[in-house]
DNA sequence: GATTATCGTTATGCAATCATAATGCAAGTT
DNA sequence: AACTTGCATTATGATTGCATAACGATAATC
């Protein structure tokens, strides 16, 4: 009796029946990092089992992924919650982002081949032509497989791990306050400095490419700072019953 | 009336039985990194599960966990393994350690309280002592200790997560080739270094912070490098039926 | 005699059930 | 009226059992 792969709106996308947890994984990821989950929202494992027609085993197996990225809290014995978006650490995520960001474009620009060349070209003409239209996800997501083919030609493993788990946590911190506040001239210049990225990168140029990378990240700090200023706490929507719990955690 | 940790055989060492998967995991962890477990030896979930006492899906659980850090290979519908020891990337291992070695060292200069230092001090003149030893397991967790207490000076959440598991990851390598390859005299050397770190900490000197990190693992480089010129196939053991999954992985 | 096909075994992936800790409500007491 | 105590509810943590895919061995064939 084996049930067709759910096919509720849920992620069919292209996962041919693999393991189901990963098929959970990989949705439950995209709604949390995209904000199409609230952060603090609880994750009911006897709902999500109903929702993605699997029972509880998967789905827990699923949410301990998430916790390991820091994406979902396991609370002891409580229901889990997507985890609270805070920017308190605002500081010292760009830090670390932008220390990564440097090595991965350095040792892009050593070890990239022509055929990494060619695809990260590709995709950063994917990106200029987005940079051409309104802020949106699509935009973010073209940044994201750009940044992301540049990390693959730097060929480093740990590295790579490091830099994807730092880019994709920041998604949440861009759709919520990078997409409405960024004005298009700053996306215009955004579109430049990834040009001057890639011909750094074929130059085989570390020195230019690490201070490309320094002012894009100097770039993306001023606008995600300006957004810091003002009441912060109207744009996280967090219910109320939430609020207590994530300060008492 | 809280019932007394009801104390099922196994694991009871301090862990005041909480989820039986987080002290599974404890255990296997110390038992790969520390190589109590050889690299690419099958880990039976049934086998786990009778030696630990509990069912299989804690045990599940405990060796997802693992694989999130490439502690433990998960392979499809087959028997993981424990992670193989492989030094082909360990130019990149070093590249990456480096890079968050002085992030950290720089951002404890800044951010140390006095308090951080008086720790931190503690957990150097337990490594001077260690250094006057044997090189031994000791020595290295003494070190460990060090270091790690060094990064929660360095309040960065982000930067301590990763950098954790860089050097959590490296711990093979060392056990590996550093203990029967590292002469006394090095290790005298890097119990000044190490003095000299925590003086610069303490003086909030940046960049004098940056050049004895950078002496310290350039150090380190040279003795796993010089480990890594003669025949290297010869410590691993890899048992033969291991070694041809792993080439075909 | 070597290769291939088929079958039995084994361990994983998942489902369904049992046990326990935490929460919320209600009742009783001071 | 407010606080505490106890119970019922609920969801997690774990156990058990079942179906399926991969591996090993045997046997059959060329």
């Amino acid at each position: 009796m084996r049930k067709l792969a759910g096919g509720f709106g849920e992620a069919s996308g292209a996962n041919r029946k693999r393991r189901g947890s990963l098929s959970v994984y990989e949705s439950l990821r995209e709604d949390i990092l995209w904000l199409r989950m609230t952060p603090g929202a609880a994750l009911d494992e006897m709902a999500l089992a109903k929702r993605f027609g699997i029972s509880r085993t998967p789905i827990r197996e699923a949410l301990l992924m998430l916790a390991s990225e820091d994406l979902v809290q396991l609370l002891p014995n409580r229901t889990s919650v997507v985890a609270p978006h805070s920017m308190d650490n605002l500081g010292e995520y760009l830090d670390v982002h932008l220390v990564l960001s440097r090595s991965v474009a350095r040792s892009a620009a050593l070890r990239r081949t022509s055929s990494d060349l060619e695809a990260i070209r590709a995709l950063e003409r994917a990106f200029q032509i987005q940079t051409s239209k309104d802020v949106s996800e699509d935009l973010l997501r073209a940044d994201l497989s750009l940044r992301r083919r540049i990390s693959d030609a730097a060929r480093n493993p740990f590295l790579d791990k490091f830099y994807r788990l730092i880019l994709d946590y920041g998604i949440r911190a861009k759709v919520l306050h990078y997409i409405p506040n960024a004005s298009a001239s700053e996306f215009l210049d955004a579109a430049e400095l990834a040009s001057a990225l890639v011909d750094a990168i074929k130059a085989r140029d570390e020195e230019e490419c690490d201070r490309v990378v320094t002012t894009m990240l100097g770039r993306e700090r001023r606008i995600l700072s300006r957004c810091l200023e003002p009441r912060f706490g109207d744009e996280l929507r967090l219910p109320p019953p939430f609020t207590e719990k994530c300060a008492a955690a």
